[in-house]
RNA sequence: GGAGAGAUGGCUGAGUGGCCGAAAGCAACGGUUUGCUAAACCGUCGUACUGGUAAUAACCGGUACCGAGGGUUCGAAUCCCUCUCUCUCCGCCA
């Protein structure tokens, strides 16, 4: 959410700003609308100031035992006639808010301008890309033959899109998530976090989820409780309508399942584990002082890249353009992994810097250095989602006769295995 | 799920219709003094909205907020209703 502030403050800069995002939003609503509360507000407050007056008199009057009924009615008058002011900035205040929570963040000067993901920056690549003296298969027709997961019995009791994993499978997610949370945890700095996997309609709210996404994600309607789509949600929120006591910055890093309907995307992109209704990732969450955000976002992409360079992934990160960059976001870098059975980049790491769009939503707050409460700024990244750096590990690991070669950080976490072998017909 | 108790400022905690934005203590911040691994004393010490001076810091004023929402009243932290959460006991249960 923006600050209704800067609007009415500065509208052409956030108009300017608006438009390079092409966000037909027009901010001369919100402003006619703050118009008209503010004199509404001005109009009551002056109404309730002099019947606080004509109160305190009456009681003043009753004590000395003279007669107030006259006057009383009076100010019965009066009270009506705020209740209505009261009602019509509820309304209007409502209606404003509805407003702003549609509105996305401004994009930061340093993103550059454009379109869609055409004009986005590969801002550097990393590790070469492998090549073969064979035709690679893809991680479905790998992992099916080590046994790693079976996508048909898991369709028959969910559905399609829920992977069933089994055998070293199973272990090699385990794997994964336990590096990644051990590597941020102990070299990275980040507290470890395991939250709930289900909220509240408020919570979805405060970090921007609702009321846009909401075909997006699973619901249960008997308790109005939602299936978290990335642990962004419940860690962010973990503050909500707080003032923040612990000195900043907090990092948080959590392993939580992920759950995303992804409506209306079925079909080529979605074989295998590539997408997904459920995913396990590891995800890095910030709370910054203001002046000290874009260096956090840089630190925490730092963080994210030592995580694919200790696997020994090949990966680029590309800084999205104001056309492509996700609602909230004022600044954000995608990681994307090379999967050579796809002969493709995956995307599989969203690094963004809120500043305090999120926080004004939720209400996050903390005390500056000169004691003044200010909302502070929040950041994310997946650090990273688990399904397609489990498809990168395949494809790029295989070797001729269908095994699967292991990062080496990894085999003490399988076991002291150094890779997977099919299994014997 | 049943019964009971409770929710007040960063914390503890007083306050049962006007003198309460709210006592007191602790913590925090500024200062004075003594001097030593700290004490004493003085002062400051909530948030949001809003008007004005001023200009995005500051100052003065107004309004609202004592878990949330609604009601009674000229006037509500205080009375009434609904909801949420916490605690205790019972039941059920991984």
């Amino acid at each position: 959410m923006l600050d209704i502030k800067l609007i009415r403050e500065n509208p052409d800069l956030v108009r300017a700003g608006l438009k390079t995002r092409h966000s037909p939003v027009d901010v001369s609503a919100v402003l006619e609308l703050d118009e008209r509360r503010r004199a509404a507000i001005t109009e009551a407050d002056q109404l309730k100031a002099a019947r606080n007056e004509i109160s305190k008199k009456i009681g003043a009057l009753k004590k000395a035992g003279e007669d107030t009924a006259d006057i009383q009615r009076q100010t019965r008058e009066m009270g009506e006639k705020i209740a209505a002011l009261d009602e019509a900035v509820r309304g209007i205040e409502e209606e404003q808010r509805k407003l702003l929570l549609a509105i996305p963040n401004l994009p930061h000067e340093s993103v550059p301008s454009g379109e869609d993901a055409l004009d986005n920056v590969v801002v550097r690549e990393w590790g070469h890309k492998q090549t073969f003296d064979f035709e690679p298969k893809d991680h479905v027709a790998l992992g099916e033959a080590l046994g790693l997961f079976d996508f048909e019995r898991a369709a028959r009791m969910s559905g399609a899109g829920f992977p069933l994993f089994t055998g070293a499978g199973a272990r090699l997610e385990r794997a994964l998530i336990q590096f990644m949370l051990d590597l941020h945890t102990t070299k990275h700095g980040y507290t470890e976090i395991s939250p709930p996997y289900v909220v509240t309609t408020a919570t979805m709210t405060g970090t921007g989820q609702l009321p846009k996404m909401a075909d997006d994600m699973y619901h249960a309607p008997i308790d109005d409780l939602w299936l978290i789509p990335t642990a962004e949600v419940p860690v962010t929120n973990i503050y909500r309508e707080e003032i923040i006591r612990e000195p900043l910055p907090l990092k948080f890093v959590a392993h939580t399942p992920c759950f995303r309907r992804e409506a209306g995307s079925a079909g080529q992109a979605t074989r295998g584990l590539i997408r997904v209704h459920q995913f396990d990732k590891v995800e890095l969450v910030q709370f910054v002082p203001p002046g000290t955000s874009y260096d956090a976002l840089e630190g925490l992409v730092a963080d994210v890249e030592d995580v694919l360079q200790t696997l020994g992934m090949t990966y680029r990160v590309l800084q999205l353009c104001s056309g492509d960059m996700s609602f909230a976001a004022a600044k954000c870098y995608d990681l994307e992994l090379w999967a050579p059975g796809h002969n493709g980049w995956l995307e599989d790491s969203s690094c963004s810097n809120f500043e305090a769009f999120q926080a004004r939503r939720a209400n996050i707050r903390w005390k500056n250095a000169a004691g003044k409460t200010e909302f502070v700024h929040t950041l994310n990244g997946s650090g990273v989602a688990l399904s397609r750096l489990y498809v990168a590990i395949l494809e790029n690991g295989q070797q001729a006769d269908g095994s699967v070669v292991l990062p080496e950080v990894l085999r003490p976490y399988m076991g002291g295995i150094d890779r997977l072998v099919p299994k014997k017909k």
